[in-house]
DNA sequence: AAAAAACCATACTCGTGGTACAGTGAATCT
DNA sequence: AGATTCACTGTACCACGAGTATGGTTTTTT
């Protein structure tokens, strides 16, 4: 990694565990200066304002939240058969991987974003509703596959479905952190598989 | 009421429109005076600083939800029979009213308190966790209710799925803002409507 | 009438975001 | 080898918002 760029990453670092830990806001430059080894100056070359910090900060989340997802659905895939079994083995490691955070989950930028809305411009506003607006379609693909070889139970709209596992995972998070219990997040999402199991499930005693 | 008081009120409303719009930081204090037909001297003497003024606020929150879902679900005791009725019901109207905010709900501050952690101090802390618990309990008693008369067609633990309600709201606000889409808190309601049916509903069919 | 409550006015400190700009050492290009 | 660019440092400065201090004024209460 070149030497600008590097520096870079790691401001990003120094600012997403603080931001994380205490809200945009909270979050001066001056810390993330004096966590970073580098100055105000240096801070102000890279990012133009705190805004594109964000931004920088959202755009590499959704990266990263992608691949982890991507791998996770690919492991599930490969582990069950058909698009159900994907689902719901996907769901059971995505809980299994929110419970190995013993101190809770760090928590969704995008969430931070979303209630603050006049707080960042309309780039960091964008970026973030791409970010909701791709996990929707990822889900929705999943459980087209779904509904095309299982009959549900309950008639519900398939982009909703996909949605309810960003709200859960979001309401989760804020949950477990406003109660102070780790575990809360990935317990919801054993919910909503219990309910994916539920509405597509062919036998009724399992 | 008396003068103090109703200034003091008048101020909270006008800091809580302004801080579900904008956010906590996002409102100066010199914003919600201007509102408030009142002088910055004013303010401080009602809240000794914005903290004070966040704990109020989440405070009187608490007591309004208590209410709107006291009565709520009361409407929904009167028109259904049994307590898996009155849920079911109870979450209809809840999705109905949430419909009938076109702008989207105000939002809640309880989450915004949840992501800006170091923000706030212990007391406002408290309060956000007392609320959380609460819709807890309230949720837990209702389905203690419902799993002493109809059988579970999945094994899940009450106080989880009490704390379903509250993720899904809270998580479907979130989404609702991230995308923009003020019907899909109410969506998501319905969708955790139709997994109680599922669960609980003694014919599939239904 | 006295006292307390509910304010108003002014002035000041301090932290934080942001700007401006001059300078520097290392790497890269020509 | 010299010029240029990149990736910074250092200093100085401004604006704005939170919070403090303090003294005065009006309104209510007792």
């Amino acid at each position: 990694m070149a030497r600008g760029s590097e520096t870079r990453s790691k401001i990003m670092d120094v600012a997403q565990a603080a931001i994380l830990a205490k809200g945009f806001e909270a979050t001066s430059i001056e810390e993330i200066v004096a966590g970073s080894e580098i100055t105000r100056s240096g801070f102000f070359y890279h990012f133009p304002d705190k805004n594109a910090l964000a931004h920088a900060l959202i755009e590499r989340h959704i990266e990263v939240e992608n691949e982890l997802f991507d791998d996770l659905f690919g492991r599930a895939a490969a582990l069950g058969e058909g698009p159900l079994q994907t689902m719901l083995i996907g769901l059971k490691l995505m809980a299994e991987l929110l419970d190995d955070m013993p101190n809770g989950h760090p928590g969704c930028i995008v969430a931070t974003a979303a209630y603050q809305d006049r707080l960042f411009n309309r780039d960091v506003r964008d970026a973030n509703k791409r970010a909701a607006l791709g996990w929707r379609s990822r889900f929705r693909g999943m459980f087209e596959d779904i509904v095309a070889t299982h009959r549900m139970r309950d008639d519900v709209d398939i982009d909703q479905l996909a949605d309810m596992v960003s709200a859960i995972i979001e309401g989760g998070l804020i949950l477990s952190r406003a109660v102070d219990e780790p575990p809360v997040t990935a317990q919801q999402v054993r919910l909503l598989q219990s309910y994916v199991k539920l509405l597509f499930a062919p036998e009724p005693g399992l």
